[in-house]
RNA sequence: GUGAGCGUAGCUCAGUUGGUUAGAGUAUCAGGUUGUGGCCCUGAGGGUCAUGGGUUCAAAUCCCAUCGCUCACCCCA
């Protein structure tokens, strides 16, 4: 039998990982220009930090995460996502006593058993940022115009810029009654989901795709009519920036994230290239999280952003360009006794800081061309024959197919000609 | 967890109402005169037709089960 990779996980091979490549080299710039802080958190932490901060209710903790024991059975689960895992390393760390305010950006894969579809993996990776120690509403926007710029310097260009406000938890619990009064006698008209939510976290009846549902939720109650007033001058400086930033964008009162911490500012992008999980990124405020997992309190923002959904997109629409790896030189032989003198040739080099690659097979001199060719070689070196008698041998420019005889032992020249090229074509 | 569709060479797919040794393109490998690539030509290897059972004189083709993949629901990034 076969052993397949675990279903819902993948392999990435040359050269889709220079996709990846890419795309992890713009985030960290971006992330650079903001001034944001790598960091890096074990792939498996104690079950209660994700049960703690995400929320028991949700559907992560409930139904989705790879929890097991341990030899000392002790519960463990790998992150089914990264806020909590940072913020957990920021109590631990002491890290606001360091600093008043700091700014962190990841790049890892999560965790979470799910059925695979398009744009949904087990394994999936994300990259994002938590900033930790200010309230200010620009940080929100930060937060909006990191994505935003990391995604159109892919080139993306369909981004659907969705945000809405959630108020702090007392106001939320005055809107919560207001609603469940509009919902209860229309209660019994509502699908099996909502009517569960009804009972469980009615505000994410909003969520349902149900036609009926949404019918019914035309004239209800919006949290954003209801927002505390603090909460309400903070959304309409978001808004304000956000217009400073140039970024369009759509209020979204329904936008409910299905994470319990979530406090005021919340925020999604939206590609219509992905297929039906079209959220490239979600993200918002979580002022109360830190006070929760043990820290004092603090206020703290963040959002996440899922790789495979924006590889998707950007192969939908084409938009990444990536050039092949190019080989500098490849070194054929006349005969397979010279086999050690190419070797040695090599190891001097890539020493010397070039890509060389040779022939391991035995191969005739016609297929290590072709494979020096297949390999996109900017020079071939030809070793043997009465050149190498003389310990000369002619290197061939793949480009222009012009060959020059140069000597073997003087690795100086070799390298000064060939680097002195690099970037060429 | 629920539903739908699909499993034939490494990859993309043909395979006619069940009927001989299951095909193509591409990729791989070897050649196309002594020691030179891309194009072209010739040839070779490569398949328990997902697996297991059933129907039939005969199954890649029909039926059932299992597994896997894909998409959607749910939820999320």
């Amino acid at each position: 039998m076969m052993i397949k990779a675990i279903t819902g996980t993948r392999d990435l091979i040359y050269p889709e990982t220079l996709k990846w490549k890419y795309l992890e080299d713009t985030v960290s710039r971006v992330f650079n220009n903001f001034n944001y802080k790598e960091i890096r958190t074990p792939v498996f932490e104690e079950t209660s930090l994700f049960a703690r901060g995400i929320g028991e209710e949700t559907d992560i903790v409930g139904k989705e995460m790879y929890t097991f024991l341990d030899r000392s059975k002790t519960s463990v689960t790998l992150k089914p996502e990264m806020t909590a895992a940072v913020v957990r390393a920021f109590i631990e760390h002491s890290l606001g006593k360091q600093q008043s305010l700091s700014k962190f950006f990841y790049i890892s894969p999560m965790f979470r058993q799910e059925r695979p579809q398009a744009g949904r993996l087990r394994q999936f990776h994300q990259f994002g940022a938590e900033a930790i120690g200010s309230a200010s509403p620009m940080l929100d926007v930060e937060m909006i115009q990191m994505v935003y710029d990391i995604l159109s310097s892919l080139g993306l260009s369909d981004l659907k810029v969705k945000i809405n406000s959630l108020g702090i938890p007392e106001s939320r619990e005055s809107y919560k009654k207001k609603l469940r009064e509009y919902l209860k006698d229309k209660k019994s008209k509502l699908s099996e989901d909502s009517r569960n939510r009804f009972d469980r976290n009615i505000m994410r009846i909003f969520d349902s795709k149900v036609e009926s549902d949404q019918e019914i939720l035309k004239e209800a109650p919006l949290l954003l009519e209801h927002l505390d007033k603090e909460s309400v001058e903070e959304f309409d400086m978001v808004k304000k920036l956000l217009h400073s930033a140039n970024i369009s964008f759509e209020v979204e009162p329904r936008l409910v994230r299905g994470l319990d911490y979530y406090t005021r500012t919340t925020f999604e992008i939206d590609s219509e290239y992905v297929g039906a999980q079209s959220a490239l990124c979600g993200g918002g405020r979580y002022d109360l999280l830190i006070e929760q997992l043990g820290g004092s309190p603090t206020p703290g923002v963040g959002f996440a952003a899922g790789m495979e959904r924006i590889l998707l997109a950007c192969e939908k629409q084409n938009t990444l360009k990536i050039p092949g790896d190019k080989l500098d030189l490849y070194i054929v032989k006349f005969n397979d006794e010279l086999s050690p003198e190419v070797f040695e040739i090599g190891v001097n080099l890539r020493r010397a800081n070039l890509s060389v690659d040779f022939d391991y097979l035995n191969r005739s001199v016609k297929a290590q061309m072709r494979e020096a060719n297949k390999m996109n070689t900017r020079y071939v070196l030809f070793v043997g024959g009465e050149e190498y008698e003389k310990k000369q041998a002619n290197l061939k420019n793949m480009n222009t197919g012009e060959q020059q005889l140069i000597n073997v032992q003087d690795m100086e020249t070799l390298v000064k000609l060939m680097k002195k090229t690099e970037g060429e074509g």
